[in-house]
DNA sequence: CTAATATATTCGTTATTCCGGATATATGGA
DNA sequence: TCCATATATCCGGAATAACGAATATATTAG
């Protein structure tokens, strides 16, 4: 089960919390746009992603060869208000956007 | 200024988020009750305060030899939300609660 | 089966963080 | 001034985390 610890640790750090920005608010977002979001190597990017899922912020699904990142909307009502409340001051310093036009939809 | 990175990543911790734990809801604790408090060393106890300090999520007043700490009230909203949401869970997951009888009053 | 694409994992290296005994500093009292 | 107490800082070693190129895996198309 996720600790207070867990997920502050979790989202202490530039690439993790950036990801949870990018997937707050959309339904969906594959690795690819993840990756062009944040112009980092794949191999970090998909790391990062494998420490969100380990920690159960996130949840992926398969699509073909791609991979569909969201919140796990099954998180703990006071996980989802944490990461709620970080999420406007954490755009703003990271200034992080999704682009709109994304590869997989 | 204080970043949300910045902020999870000093959360993360357990002793970090314990004495924030200990220090939310109420006014001032000095350093001897929380190293009781934590059971830990004198030292480990002042350094994890040292990086609350420089974080800025807590603020010391000194009182003879004695130094008292409480959360910094100038925090800015989202920071004061998102301790306040953390501190539930984590007072659960790492059982911290404040002796009754505190020895600086 | 082969090639191409998307993503995950491995692994050696580097960077960061944590620990706590020892020591330094600050304050108040005798 | 000297001692006792409370707290902070130092520092060398141990543990943890991050990096990213290379490689592995999975899926689809031909």
């Amino acid at each position: 089960m996720l600790t207070a610890t867990q997920l502050c640790k979790c989202l202490g750090d530039d690439i993790r919390l950036g990801l949870i920005c990018l997937l707050h608010g959309q339904q969906e977002v594959c690795v690819c746009d993840l990756v062009a979001a944040l112009a980092l190597p794949q191999s970090t990017v998909s790391r990062h992603l494998g420490q969100l899922r380990q920690c159960q912020l996130v949840v992926a699904r398969r699509q073909g060869t791609w991979m569909h990142y969201r919140i796990n909307p099954a998180l703990p009502d006071w996980a989802h208000r944490t990461l709620a409340t970080l999420v406007v001051p954490a755009r703003e310093s990271l200034d992080i956007t999704l682009p709109n036009s994304l590869c997989c939809e």
